[in-house]
DNA sequence: GCGACAG
DNA sequence: ATCTTGTCGC
């Protein structure tokens, strides 16, 4: 039988993805190539996608995949599409493209061929994979960093995080290959934790990082937050559980109703 | 002493 | 990802 390295899968299929992957970061465009890239407020931008996967919470298989569709800059949701999936492959550090991007990628053809006007003009949630799949500009973005290439969640990586002071602070993240993987970006005011936006497709880092900030109402960009939100509700309908938790009604802090774009638009 | 690693 | 309440701070 095949050995099985990593989570379960047989080496045969992580040498696979391995030369997929490098197939596709051949074809990876890390610039800008939209003319709304280079505003200052990003005018001529109008539409943003946001997509994620949220689990059951027994199944190792079963899934949401949603993809929302954000106006912008308003931040309201447009469009919404979420369908529940049965997942092949485990979860792999490294290759969780492999595992989500499918479903991803077939919602965003559903879009395309039933509303293509409301087409994403730049989509949040992965990195590179799902933007070479769909030729559209998208950014990866994470809660945690990814462990690869020597970066670390060390000392120092924490002490770098201590400098990051008010919402759209960043700094670098070079692995030992003296690559720049992406930024840690302190993505609000309120929030300690920083948000790690990798190099992603057809658009330029800097620009990754000043489009996440602009979009960020809490500390997750709001189209991922909504597709995550989304994603997790309609499983909860879909096989009913317990009844919906209603949010008591806490204080709400004064906050910006549309993220960052006071200070985007400065 | 255990386990560290996007989800 | 998911299991989970209250609690601290603005």
């Amino acid at each position: 039988m095949a050995e099985e390295a990593e989570g379960g899968v047989p080496e045969e299929i992580l040498s696979l993805w391995e030369r997929e992957q490098a197939q596709l970061k051949a074809r990876v465009v890390d610039r800008d190539t939209e003319e709304w890239q280079r505003e200052p407020a990003f005018s001529g931008l109008r539409r943003v996608g946001g997509v994620d996967l949220s689990f059951v919470k027994g199944d190792c298989a079963r899934a949401c995949a949603s993809l929302v569709v954000l106006s912008y800059p308003e931040l309201e949701v447009l469009y919404e599409d979420n369908q529940l999936v049965s997942l092949s492959t485990p979860y792999v550090p490294g290759f969780l493209a492999f595992r989500e991007v499918p479903f991803l990628r077939d919602a965003m053809q559903r879009l395309r061929d039933t509303k293509p006007s409301l087409v994403p003009q730049a989509g949040f949630g992965v990195a590179c994979h799902l933007g070479i799949l769909t030729d559209l500009p998208c950014i990866g973005v994470a809660k945690k960093l990814l462990q690869v290439d020597g970066l670390e969640n060390n000392a120092l990586h924490r002490e770098r995080m201590q400098l990051l002071h008010a919402g759209g602070d960043s700094f670098p993240l070079m692995g030992e290959s003296r690559t720049v993987l992406g930024m840690a970006l302190r993505s609000h005011d309120r929030s300690t934790n920083p948000l790690y936006v990798s190099v992603g497709h057809k658009v330029s880092l800097q620009t990754a990082v000043r489009l996440t900030h602009s979009c960020c109402r809490f500390r997750i960009p709001e189209p991922v937050r909504q597709a995550d939100i989304r994603s997790r509700e309609h499983i909860r309908r879909t096989l009913g559980l317990p009844a919906a938790p209603e949010p008591a009604p806490k204080r709400s802090q004064k906050v910006h109703p549309k993220g960052n774009l006071e200070e985007t638009l400065d």
